[in-house]
DNA sequence: ATTTGATCATTT
DNA sequence: AAATGATCAAAT
């Protein structure tokens, strides 16, 4: 029996990533951050990101902020995805920062959007508040790819967003745009600004926006494949 | 300033 | 209680 050990370097194959991934189900947040050596922050407060970071340390992902998919040789993006207790998705999931501008000849196919969610291993961890951080659970991994539908829904929402972007009407997108993505900020605070284009197709300064998965879309797709109720 | 990793916390 | 808008940290 091997001892559970971080991958040190990137998985060979998908297959070698997902049984790693398999191998981590059951154990805590705590029990993983003490055989790697990490730190374990108090809660998540000031360290949003660390259960990704934790994660991509076991599976061997390139950890850091380069701009690639976390394993590029496979063409796999790591996404945890914090659950309760039914399975269901806490937060929405940050795909990738919207482009405001030089929008000219991007399409659905071509976008950062559908290459990120091209094919993603889904991690589930339990992400209660009322859990202590350190005895939060990493649940059993899921590699999924969009199926006819879903890339459906995402091209539409994508569409609609980007026309808007395009169109100069930006400050007048909301959350609330979109079935299954949306756009909400997506910066340091509310003071940092990017270039956009405005209503008159003049350059002006506003939040970075992103990308983001809706609960409903992650969670049917979450329970599909473990067959549970929505 | 922008990318990565996301969750927080106020509003509805 | 859920969703929207705001925010935190590290690396580049």
């Amino acid at each position: 029996m091997l001892p559970l050990a971080p991958l040190t370097s990137p998985p060979a194959s998908e297959a070698v990533l997902l049984q790693q991934a398999q191998r981590l189900a059951g154990y805590s947040l705590g029990e993983l951050a003490a055989l790697a050596g990490l730190p374990i922050p108090p809660d998540l407060r000031r360290d949003k990101g660390w259960t990704g970071v934790l994660l991509e340390l076991w599976l061997g992902a390139s950890a850091g902020s380069k701009p690639e998919q976390d394993f590029a040789a496979l063409g796999v993006e790591l996404k945890t995805i914090p659950i309760d207790s039914a399975g269901r998705p806490l937060e929405t999931t940050f795909v990738c920062v919207a482009p405001l501008t030089g929008n000219t000849g991007i399409t659905w196919e071509s976008s950062h959007v559908r290459h990120k969610l091209k094919r993603v291993l889904w991690i589930p961890v339990e992400g209660d508040r009322a859990i202590p951080l350190a005895d939060r659970r990493v649940g059993a991994p899921l590699i999924w790819s969009p199926d006819e539908e879903e890339d459906r829904q995402l091209r539409l929402d994508w569409e609609e967003l980007m026309d808007m972007i395009v169109l100069g009407q930006v400050e007048r997108i909301t959350a609330r745009h979109g079935e299954v993505l949306q756009l909400r900020p997506k910066a340091a605070n509310s003071k940092a600004l990017t270039e956009a284009i405005g209503a008159r197709g003049e350059p002006i300064l506003t939040l970075p926006r992103g990308f983001y998965l809706k609960k409903n879309f992650t969670g049917a797709l979450l329970a599909r494949h473990f067959l549970l109720n929505t």
